[in-house]
DNA sequence: AGCTGGTCCTGATGGC
DNA sequence: TGCCATCAGGACCAGC
């Protein structure tokens, strides 16, 4: 389950392995994705150079002049970088192939999504399905302000807000029972009763959490293989998340977990308020 | 067998 | 009546 760290962690091993290089095949051997993957993608990209690859939110955007492939992991998608081909494996849906290697998608679970954005249709930024995500928590007006001032009038939890990620993106739902213990609030407050200063706090912590998980390579359960092909099995040092039951790593009292909306929030009765 | 989860979509609700 | 914002819940999946 590739969180944002993971997702930079990705676009890194991607900007320097295939960026500036030209694609030679994009072969479609499975185009069931969340939407399915236009076979015409393998016409309008073979030949065209992969200029520079960018991240907005969970997504990777990969600029090849012309368009944009936008391309999402999803739950359980890889992108593995092949120095040779070898025989696919099942859930292999995509290969880009280049001189020098390929890259192989992989996604079992098939929520992940390759769909493109022509450059004709103006910037990438207009993308409807990047139109209305908030802004980058390493954007510098990411701050307790944006987030006290994008709350106001939402009853809905705290937790849920940050995973809508209408405010600011890239908080999923281990970093975001992660973020909040951090900055001391409690998951299911209503967003609008938070005050500045814990906002202040709070943008702090999800900032700090998400470098620190970028700074250790990615920290994902499982799943995650970064672009090279070597595991990026950075197991989060979670004070929380998972860990419902076991003692507080900060006052010992017993982990807690809330279902929100279906999801799983950890969090800790004394620390959290 | 049941649980898991990112994100889009749909549909209900409420305010103006 | 209509529209928009808000919010909940469903759907999509295979692996464990």
């Amino acid at each position: 389950m590739p969180e944002l760290p993971e997702v930079e962690i990705v676009r890194r091993g991607l900007q320097q392995t295939v960026a500036g290089r030209a694609l030679r095949a994009f072969t479609v051997r499975d185009p069931r994705l969340r939407w399915p993957v236009d076979p015409e993608l393998a016409v309008r990209l073979a030949g065209r150079r992969l200029l520079t690859v960018d991240r907005r939110g969970k997504y990777l955007l990969l600029d090849f002049g012309s368009g944009w492939l936008l391309v999402h992991l999803g739950m359980s998608g890889t992108l593995t970088f092949l120095r040779e081909s070898s025989e696919p494996r099942r859930h292999d849906h995509v290969d880009l192939v280049f001189d020098h290697g390929l890259l192989r998608y992989h996604d079992p679970r098939r929520f992940g999504a390759m769909v493109w954005h022509d450059a004709q249709q103006g910037a990438v930024a207009g993308h409807p399905l990047l139109a209305g995500l908030g802004i980058e928590p390493f954007d510098p007006r990411f701050d307790g302000r944006w987030l006290y001032e994008g709350s106001r009038g939402r009853q809905v939890a705290i937790k849920q807000l940050l995973l809508a990620g209408g405010l600011v993106v890239g908080v999923g739902n281990i970093y975001a029972s992660e973020s909040l213990f951090r900055a001391g609030i409690r998951p299911g407050t209503p967003a609008a009763r938070i005050s500045r200063p814990r906002y202040d706090r709070l943008a702090g912590a999800i900032r700090q959490t998400l470098e620190l998980a970028i700074e250790r390579g990615g920290s994902s359960l499982r799943d995650f293989v970064s672009s090279e092909g070597e595991q990026g099995y950075f197991q989060l040092d979670a004070l929380v998340y998972g860990r419902d039951g076991q003692p507080c790593r900060v006052c010992g009292e017993p982990v807690r977990l809330l279902r929100q909306q279906g999801r799983s929030t950890f969090w800790c009765r004394r620390c959290q308020r």
